[in-house]
RNA sequence: GGAACGGUGGCAGAGUGGACGAAUGCACCCGCCUUGAAAGCGGGCGGCCGAAAGGCUCGGGGGUUCGAAUCCCUCCCGUUCCGCCA
């Protein structure tokens, strides 16, 4: 959620930081906002005084009952029984427009950093790091690799479906191993600063709430209904929560913190895209880092995550490229991002394998994540303030594994496995013949 | 799933209808004392909303009452025992 006092302070500016968003809708729904916050905040100060004189009259009850002065007892008590009605009354106005108001708020995206670079859809997207497109692959690295997987019998998508339906993948034998192999190596590489951990999969709707993906993107989660559970899309999803409704003390930021999980997205808006082979599927594994710091340290601390994902990429002899998403193509809780894509020869397509997000404090807000700061002495400051979540992809597997199947694709359809990847496979430097 | 007992501030732990936002201890902060520290003494010390007045907050929600940490209902969580189970 974006600040509400920010709103109220300074509307104007919230107004034109949304605007960057090119989406006409979201103003129209930060101008509702205000609205609904005005009356509310007229609502609270009657309520409010409403219940001070309540509790002023009930404390002169006692007072008078203590004094043996039954009638006076008796006359405050009734008077308070008359305005402790319409204290009810605008208590439950007050409840009813306040979670309006909230419903509204959850809804509405974060306000984008003022380095993001402006532009209304994905085609608007720069590139910051990496060619536009690579040169120099032979033909035998043309070929998609769900042909090349199928020939090898290390990727089985025929029975997969017939197990759980279209859009599920399943490797075999060196290929299962290699996708394993994936995750190994992603988190062995960002063991050096992240805390590694094996967390839940199934999750609460608070927890998905929290950091953003409910309440409006609910048709994109699969739901366990029956036990109000959802599927996580992310390990984002549970990592960020793991401090939810906790006060950190600054000495203790940033928190590094990675998780190999499979991730459940049900791809409702991508039907009859990517159907073929590892791009696009209901069920993947993947390693997420994810850092909890102040405001001071997210800007570093999105570089070096970017530049983790990067690394990985450049470790297994991938060609890749960063681009920057622009205000228009950003995720609702997202405040500043970058994407790692690596380019696949078979299929001719760059494909997104990290995505790396700066949220500012907008999930922490949800997710009721603040910190005790101190002052240079390091004496604890009055109060409380939230939390910067950052989280990226170090390695998605699906299309790491896809990219490796068609840029080490040899002559003889075999497959030469990287060797940043050996330790990991059990020998196998190469499958197929 | 069944039963019993629990859930109070950073922690421990009192509090069974009114003077309780909450004793006491520990931790923490400021000051005095000290060469420095400890001890001692004095003071302070949760969070949220609000410009303030004030309001809210004793696991969550609902109820009884003029008034609820305290009584009732319900849900959640924890511990122990039983059942079941990988």
């Amino acid at each position: 959620m974006i600040d509400l006092r920010l709103l109220r302070t300074d509307p104007d500016g919230v107004r034109v930081g949304l605007a960057r968003r090119h989406k006409p809708a979201v103003v129209a729904l930060l101008d509702e906002a205000i609205g609904i916050d005005e009356r509310l905040r007229e609502l609270t100060s009657a309520r409010d005084s409403l219940r001070a004189e309540v509790n002023e009259l009930s404390r002169q009850v006692g007072t008078h009952k203590r004094n043996g002065d039954e009638d006076q007892a008796a006359a405050a008590a009734e008077q308070s029984r008359q305005l402790g009605d319409a204290e009810r009354e605008m208590a439950a106005r007050f409840d009813e427009v306040s979670e309006e108001l909230r419903q509204l708020m959850l809804v509405i995206p974060n306000i984008p950093h003022p380095d993001a670079p402006d532009g209304a859809s994905d085609t608007d997207n720069p590139l910051c790091e990496g060619p536009v497109m690579p040169e120099g692959f032979a033909e035998h690295q043309r070929v998609p690799h769900w042909e090349t997987a199928t020939a090898l019998g290390i990727l089985d998508s025929e029975r997969a479906t017939k197990i759980s339906g279209a859009m599920f993948t399943m490797q075999r034998g060196a290929g299962a191993t290699l996708a394993r192999a994936l995750c190994q190596f992603a988190l062995d590489r960002n063991s050096d600063a992240f805390e590694e951990i094996r967390p839940p999969s199934l999750v609460l709707t608070s927890t998905l709430t929290a950091t953003g993906h409910l309440p409006k993107f609910a048709d994109d989660a699969f739901a366990i209904e029956r036990d109000d559970l959802w599927c996580i899309p992310t390990a984002e999803v549970p990592l960020t929560s793991i401090y939810s409704g906790e006060v950190l003390d600054v000495t203790e930021l940033p928190i590094r913190m990675m998780a190999f999980t499979p991730s459940f997205r049900r791809e409702a808006g991508s039907a009859g895209r990517d159907t073929r082979g590892m791009l696009r599927s209901h069920e993947f594994d993947k390693v997420e880092i994810l850092a909890l710091a102040t405001a001071e340290q997210a800007p570093d601390l999105l570089t070096e995550m970017v530049g983790r994902a990067v690394a990985l990429m450049q470790a297994l002899g991938l060609p890749y490229r960063v681009i920057e998403i622009c205000t228009g193509d950003m995720g609702q809780s997202h405040h500043r991002s970058f994407d790692v894509e690596v380019y696949a020869p078979g299929c001719d397509q760059w494909l997104e394998v990290s995505s790396v997000s700066w949220f500012g404090d907008y999930q922490a807000r949800r997710a009721n994540i603040r910190y005790k700061a101190r002052d240079e002495s390091g004496t604890p400051k009055k109060g409380t303030e939230l939390v910067h979540t950052l989280n990226g992809s170090a390695l998605a597997v699906p299309r790491v594994w896809a990219a490796i199947i068609e840029n080490f694709r040899q002559v003889d359809g075999s497959v030469r496995i990287p060797e940043a990847l050996w330790p990991y496979m059990r020998g196998i430097q190469q499958i197929g013949p």
